[in-house]
DNA sequence: CCGCTATAGTTGAGAGCACAAGCAATCTAC
DNA sequence: GTAGATTGCTTGTGCTCTCAACTATAGCGG
């Protein structure tokens, strides 16, 4: 018994594992060495300086950084003690609660912006050709959760 | 200053990051609830099960799982208390200790390994053809980590 | 032999996350 | 209206993992 071999399917999803599984843990380190930012404090950053008017509600933030709506109170309690991000109420929906992006927020995204992209430039862009990015993205896109979700914006 | 955009490297990295995080939640929450294994309990006894007499060093066994040598001890209580692994000294060099795969764990995994290996078909051999799984193995492998580490055995 | 440094492993503290339960506000149907 | 279901968010609890500190062993140069 002990000596059958367990067969498990190709390397293609072994290499996916391993490969965020490194890649994260180095970007994220450096983030937090760097900037004292986790990658979701940095993503959910970059998500609401790009959202309209620099807000979003929290339960599209959790759907776009793939986390609970537990997990982004946490997540926003430390950027909101930080001084990153401000709580808004919505007029027309008192259940929803915004989370907005400060000028200290927009300041410290920026500044961890580029020693992130540089990071990630690194891990990237000398490993592969631009085509090669490309296939990646594509093929990638295709798994579920990889797609970016909508967010709704509250109507005043 | 609000106003300014951050540019940020393009999907491909995106993309990784959010396949990952989805799919491996999806394949480990699946393993959880049917068989009461992790992700990362399977991997170390499937590693376990493919090495010489079933047995590893921890801290080989940490590099493959993209480990610390703590979060090892940790898991190997686990599978230990369980009854999956045992454990064994090393008679040249007292300093290591082998974890061994047990009948039981052999078993275990057998069992986990099916509905495991159905799923991984269920999400990556529906969504690519045979040629996309190889150029997704490539182009991943080619990312820090990804390659398998080499184990040294003790020797008697 | 005696340190000195490197390696294997364990342990304590703390971060990050999910799950489940709960509250408040909103929506739907009678 | 108002009862029940749904939605947005928060909180309690527990798991997993890391980092830093520690013990024990190994191997080296004197």
């Amino acid at each position: 018994m002990l000596s059958e071999q367990v067969q498990v399917a190709p390397q293609a999803w072994v290499a996916l594992l391993r490969a965020h599984a490194a890649t994260t843990r180095q970007l994220s380190a450096l983030l937090v060495a760097e900037h004292g930012l986790t990658i979701n404090d940095f993503e959910a950053l970059l998500h609401l300086s790009r959202a309209e008017e620099h807000r979003m509600r929290r339960v599209d933030l959790a759907g776009e950084l793939l986390l609970t709506a537990s997990g982004v109170t946490r997540l926003l309690d430390g950027l909101e003690a930080a001084g990153f991000v401000e709580r808004a109420t919505c007029a027309s929906d008192r259940r929803v609660v915004y989370a907005v992006l400060t000028e200290a927020g927009a300041a410290k995204l920026h500044e961890a912006a580029d020693s992130h992209v540089s990071a990630v430039r690194a891990l990237f862009h000398e490993r592969y050709t631009e085509d090669e990015l490309g296939q990646l993205g594509t093929l990638l896109a295709r798994l579920p959760g990889a797609q970016d979700a909508a967010g709704e914006v509250c109507s005043p």
